[in-house]
RNA sequence: GCGGGUGUAGCUCAAUGGUAGAGCGUCAGCCUUCCAAGCUGAAUGUUGACGGUUCGAGUCCGUUCACCCGCUCCA
């Protein structure tokens, strides 16, 4: 209990110094930045793709290697897992089946006829009355006596003025009339037009306007006026019947559907996007249920097994932002866990405590990591009712004093693989020959069942980014008034071998240190040799890259043969014998 | 996407509309005896980009790009 409290804040941490320190020391640097970079995307600097690999090869070793690091599971057995590497792209209907296509958007419309598509929010739609007409109809309704006879022409014109009347006194009004069944049916002779614009005054300007010249003479022609204008998709006045912008067909434009976040591409050399269209996929979870089947009739695996992938997912953010939190080319390791639906429960929790205690086990410790189970109005399209969704939580310094998202474990139900096995037409049911009653020779029957899914899907760049805040140590007492506080295992420099001078020897007994260390243990990281300038801004400059160990040969190495040991976290520094160096990294690296 | 702010060397920042600078860092050399020491020298900028006003723009105006802070969404 020696750590105080501002200690194991991150919010005391300026996002602005880290950010500085990423591009300084080359983890992290804005993605083709000498031409002014590209909103949401980011570049790893040779520091940060190393570290980025460390996380990954921790996951890719403890979760699919190791089983959950050897842990039996919750029916007492060890945890299977199997690795799959699938395709960035794949066939346009997973997406469908997914739920991609039509439900992870913004709003679009588009026309049935002219197959135009829009931006809903740019649409307006003008509609058109015949004053006397509508005032007659509107006088039958119970609207009318709300009114208290005041609807005189005059008033009536006024109140339906978009120039004279507040959003919200128009809001008021139209509940009033939606209040009443009698004028449900559109009043008579009405007539609507579809205009692009981009705001009210827009609409209605190009209303008295600029409409085009056949729909003015038709509306001076008949008598017919203004009444109201409205924003496709408002949820007071549109009825949902509203004709297109583009070809004037009446009630021919699609509900709203959410503008994509999926980024479309091109398939095959034409460039045509119209007939050729598919998708980078806005997650890799896709393309291990779309190879469910593949993998359980080759691979011998049995119920339950998980099924894990890292790789590149695409989303067209709304707003990329925070650093590299919101990106719009991101990493994830994601394992999907098929399960016996009886049994999705006790996996769910297995799996929500064992990925807490594998971020803790990497450093996120403290109160900057929470475990927040979903409330049940915030669960995914995918999510069974109340069956169970965390998000594993960091305090970012952009976040503080909230938390931002490093990776979700939901209970996603037989969901994919039924809608897979829907779109698709294929059975993707696994016969259970563990399950069902008992045949005459004593062996059970089998039982033929969608798998449900427990998913722990991590985002890696997030979580690098976790363990960039979370190492970033200010402290002033020391040179560089900064050091990256990595766990061993992940730091991108595993050591260091310093000759405390460039003379009296010392370089010819570092460098064979040096070259031994890099042969074993440069395939986990960066192993350092340097030999120039003060000793102290060597260590400095190690601080602030976050290596933990420092190997310095000095005249005292000349007589006994060892080196001094810096620790980078407390400055304490010890004697080992050289020919024990590597073996007391392998110790400290946890091999 | 909307509103507000910011863009000058790797970093932190200067520069009345009048020759683009400093500190730190980086690199080279000398020196060295455990925490950015010292000395000498060097490199580094289309002042985010494009256009305009002006005899003259880092500075004023317009557009655009990027980032930051709010609203919003996700892993």
């Amino acid at each position: 209990m020696t750590e105080t409290a501002a200690d194991s804040n991150t919010s005391v941490k300026s996002m602005d110094d880290i950010m500085s320190l990423c591009k300084r020391r080359g983890f992290i640097y804005q993605a083709s930045e000498i031409y002014g970079g590209v909103n949401g995307f980011w570049d790893y600097g040779p520091l940060g793709a190393q570290l980025k690999k460390n996380l990954r090869d921790a996951w890719w070793n403890d979760v699919v290697m190791m089983g959950c690091n050897g842990q039996d599971g919750p029916n007492g057995q060890p945890v299977e897992i199997v690795p799959v590497d699938t395709s960035i792209i794949q066939n346009p209907k997973v997406w469908e089946a997914s739920g991609h296509v039509g439900g992870f958007n913004d709003p679009m419309v588009d026309c049935k006829e002219c197959k135009s598509r829009f931006r809903a929010d740019h649409i307006w739609v003008l509609v058109f009355v015949k004053w006397p007409e509508w005032i007659a109809h509107f006088q039958k309704t119970q609207a009318w006596d709300a009114f208290e006879g005041e609807a005189s022409k005059a008033r009536m014109k006024q109140i339906f003025s978009s120039k004279n009347l507040s959003l919200e006194e128009r809001r008021e009004l139209n509940q009033i009339l939606a209040a009443n069944e009698a004028l449900k049916p559109p009043s008579p002779s009405e007539f609507k037009v579809s205009v692009i614009a981009n705001n009210r005054e827009e609409a209605v300007e190009i209303a008295e306007n600029s409409l085009p010249k056949k729909i003015q003479k038709r509306l001076e022609r008949d008598g017919f006026q203004l009444n109201i204008e409205y924003q496709l998709d408002d949820q007071m006045l549109d009825d949902g019947q509203n004709p297109c912008p583009a070809c004037a067909a009446q009630n021919s434009l699609t509900k709203p559907r959410a503008f994509n976040l999926m980024f479309k591409t091109v398939l095959g050399a034409t460039g045509n996007m119209d007939d050729n269209a598919a998708y980078l996929r806005p997650e890799t979870a896709q393309g291990i249920f779309v190879n469910f089947k593949n993998v359980v009739d080759t691979t011998r695996v049995s119920l339950p097994f998980g099924i894990a992938q890292t790789g590149k997912a695409f989303r067209n953010e709304v707003t990329p932002r925070n650093f590299t939190f919101r990106s719009r080319e991101f990493e994830q390791m994601e394992i999907e866990f098929f399960c016996h639906p009886d049994d999705s429960k006790d996996w769910y929790t297995f799996w929500r405590d064992w990925r807490m205690q594998w971020w803790k086990d990497l450093g996120l410790e403290g109160e900057n990591l929470i475990l927040r189970e979903h409330d049940s109005d915030e669960l995914a399209h995918y999510a069974k009712e109340g069956a169970g969704t965390a998000d594993i939580e960091y305090k970012f310094p952009f976040t503080a004093p909230g938390y931002g998202e490093l990776e979700g474990i939901a209970d996603r139900t037989n969901f994919d693989l039924s809608q897979h096995a829907e779109h698709s037409k294929t059975k993707l049911e696994y016969f259970d020959n563990t399950r069902g009653e008992l045949a005459k020779n004593g062996q059970p029957k089998g039982e033929r069942y969608l798998p449900h899914v427990i998913e722990p899907s991590a985002g890696l760049d997030r979580g690098v980014l976790a363990i960039l805040c979370e190492a970033f140590t200010p402290d002033p007492d020391r040179a560089s008034g900064v050091y990256m506080k990595f766990h061993p295992r992940l730091a991108p420099i595993k050591a260091a071998v310093f000759p405390l001078v460039k003379k009296d020897g010392m370089p010819e007994i570092a460098q064979p240190l040096y070259k031994e260390l890099r042969k074993r243990f440069g395939h986990l990281g960066t192993i350092e040799y340097d030999e120039k300038q003060s000793i102290g801004k060597r260590y400095a400059r190690m601080d602030e890259a976050g290596c933990p160990f420092c190997f310095t040969i000095d005249s005292d190495t000349l007589e006994d043969q060892t080196v001094t040991v810096r620790h980078r976290d407390t400055l304490d520094q010890e004697r080992i014998a050289i020919d024990q160096v590597a073996d007391y990294l392998a110790e400290k690296l946890g091999l």
